[in-house]
DNA sequence: TATCAGTTTAGAATGATTCTAAAGTGTTGA
DNA sequence: TCAACACTTTAGAATCATTCTAAACTGATA
């Protein structure tokens, strides 16, 4: 608890009330994937009411400072990746089904990259059931 | 034109006018990525004038049939992509940057299959820019 | 402890997409 | 050919995730 008001006063965040549940809940050492409303729903069963507008204010600046990463997987929610080191997924939509894949994938046979571009991530995701 | 209808009628659409713009303009041999609304702007600078609940109708009904790929790059607009061929794509969130990788990829490393999964397909997005 | 910038929040607004239900049209069998 | 009907189009309303607004609240600082 002091850990995390140190944690987040390392990141330039003012340990409130409501980020200290937030990142108490999703730094907890498990690697999660959540989405506003999920981590709502979880905050909600232990009891802790946090404002949506919160929620929604909380995962960008986790996220903007780099505590979180952003996966656009489905058009109509955002996911947040508590595991910062890079990585990809597996994925199915229907089941909400989202799994790490920390392995070293490598992606061979790329062409070469357009003119005065940079590749800034090469994200591979892999699609489970039809 | 008649090949537009006799292509629609074989993919069980009945060859309604909008339908008829709406695929000349997406199947005219050029690859294309487009949204509903970036789709209804090019029809209607080519005078046709079709509302977006039918243009929204019509990218389903296509997709459903199999004419086009469906993409989620970014989490407030859906892509449809022409080009159904496996394959991949380089994207640019900042700039709206898509582009398609032909080229045959292979992803390797991955681990194996979650127990009672399989692999539907594997999307591979060369993330540009920062 | 006063002050103030930073934070939280209810509720309104936004915007892509979907839905509704009424009017229009392509198909077809007689 | 054309009546009949299933399929399609459309305006406008509804949905829903997310963002915005502006007022109340609170952590940090001296
Ligand atoms: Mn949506
Ligand atoms: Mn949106
Ligand atoms: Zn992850
Ligand atoms: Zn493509």
């Amino acid at each position: 608890m002091n850990d995390i008001k140190q944690f987040l006063r390392s990141n330039a965040l003012r340990p409130t009330k409501q980020r200290i549940v937030i990142a108490g809940y999703l730094f907890d050492g498990t690697d999660k994937h959540v989405t506003a409303e999920s981590l709502s729903t979880e905050l909600a069963k232990r009891k802790h009411i946090i404002s949506l507008a919160t929620i929604y204010n909380t995962l960008h600046d986790f996220y903007e400072n780099g505590l979180l990463k952003k996966l656009t997987l489905s058009a109509d929610r955002v996911y947040f990746d508590t595991n910062t080191d890079d990585h990809h997924h597996f994925y199915s939509e229907k089941e909400q089904f989202l799994i790490d894949i920390n392995k070293n994938i490598k992606v061979n046979g790329l062409p070469k990259t357009p003119k005065n571009k940079k590749i800034n991530k090469i994200e591979v995701i892999v699609h489970l059931d039809k």
